[in-house]
DNA sequence: TAATCGTGGTT
DNA sequence: TAACCAAGATT
């Protein structure tokens, strides 16, 4: 391929831009600490800087170090990841805390290879860390760095197809300068996120306007669309709000795998359709109270909520009830009841930490 | 290869 | 409202 063999030269204008207009203030770039630029990049993952920032902060607080993070309880972890969603992301981290301590001496493993065996740890965090962390010469593919390089190379098609991806990694590779890979890397992630946007794109003001194919172009502002993904499947269920005397609510911890894994939430019965006949409310507590062992008496049906997640929506409504007995108190069960304060403090997504929020 | 995995902001 | 998107990795 003539043209992914071209070298476009985007470094000798990235860099300066950088340095004048680049976003220095952003706290992982005060650091050189291998973990802090490790957990920086998870954070990250498919996630706005403006989302992750106060996360970030709040996180080295609570584990500053590897070590810190490797002993401390998933739960705990978990609870600071809260709201920030593809919780995949927390739990894999935890492993690889372990993993870093156990077998790697508590540092980042140093090559590309052992990075990539950490849990949660793909080439384009790999290669990041190993050039924020340690100076390496390592190209990354980020979703700023594959708009960027997919505009200014003038590919065509689908940006995520295999094709693409080998080309793009190609450019990538090409692009990046040997001995300034850390910078670069920020720069080409700053000119995506703040001038080569996927919407409205300032190519005016870009500086490597006079390298980029696609600034010529009159459809320049359009990238391909991703396969034309089928509407989002709408899936139901209804949730269980149980709270007893003491106003204390009955949560379940989530499977490790599926959606919100490992998290705490209310019980969630998944049903067909929406639950909005209230004749069907009566058998709805009877299965509850059959799967749970609890005696629980309805008091309301909320009304009909939606939750979009990646690949589905949810509509759910809150049944709330009462909890007579206080049946579930061995400890390790995956149904436990919970003071309002004490919940609060605990892995719960974010539909259920809001909901919990307005207790009270 | 194609699904799966969250959430909040923007258009 | 609904679609789109984001410092991707895993299976």
């Amino acid at each position: 391929m003539a043209l992914a063999e071209e070298r476009l030269g985007l470094a000798q204008l990235l860099l300066p831009w950088y340095r004048d207009h680049g976003r220095h203030e952003l706290p992982w770039r005060q650091t050189r600490d291998d973990y802090a630029l490790w957990l920086a990049e998870v954070l990250l993952q498919q996630t706005q800087v403006r989302t992750a920032l106060p996360y970030y902060g709040r996180f080295l607080s609570a584990f500053p170090s590897w070590q810190d993070l490797a002993s401390a309880p998933l739960d705990a972890v978990l609870a600071q990841w809260s709201g920030l969603g593809y919780y995949a992301r927390a739990r894999n981290a935890h492993r690889a805390a372990q993993m870093v301590v156990q077998e790697h001496g508590g540092r980042f493993p140093p090559t590309m290879a052992a990075a990539m065996a950490l849990p949660g740890v793909g080439r384009s965090t790999a290669a990041a860390v190993l050039a924020s962390a340690y100076g390496q010469d390592q190209a990354i593919l980020d979703a700023n760095a594959r708009r960027v390089l997919f505009r200014a190379a003038g590919l065509v098609g689908e940006p995520r197809s295999s094709t693409n991806d080998r080309k793009l990694w190609r450019i990538a590779e090409a692009e990046t300068p040997a001995g300034a890979a850390h910078d670069y890397n920020q720069a080409i992630q700053d000119l995506g996120a703040v001038l080569c946007r996927a919407a409205r794109p300032d190519c005016p003001n870009c500086p490597v306007q006079s390298r980029c194919r696609a600034a010529a172009l009159p459809k320049r502002r359009e990238l391909p669309r991703e396969g034309d993904r089928s509407a989002r499947p709408r899936r139901y269920a209804t949730l269980l709000l149980a709270r007893d005397d003491g106003g204390r609510v009955l949560l379940q911890r989530r499977p490790e795998r599926g959606i919100w894994g490992g998290l705490w939430s209310l019980p969630s019965l998944d049903d067909e359709q929406i639950l909005v006949d209230s004749s069907l409310r009566a058998q709805v507590l009877e299965r509850y109270a059959a799967a749970v062992g609890l005696v629980l008496h309805e008091q309301s049906l909320g009304p009909v909520q939606r939750h979009t997640f990646s690949h589905f929506s949810l509509e759910y409504a809150v049944l709330h009830a009462s909890l007579r007995v206080q049946a579930v108190a061995d400890k390790g069960s995956p149904l436990l009841c919970w003071d309002l304060a004490a919940a609060l403090q605990l892995g719960l997504p974010s539909p259920i930490r809001r909901l919990l929020e307005q207790l009270d």
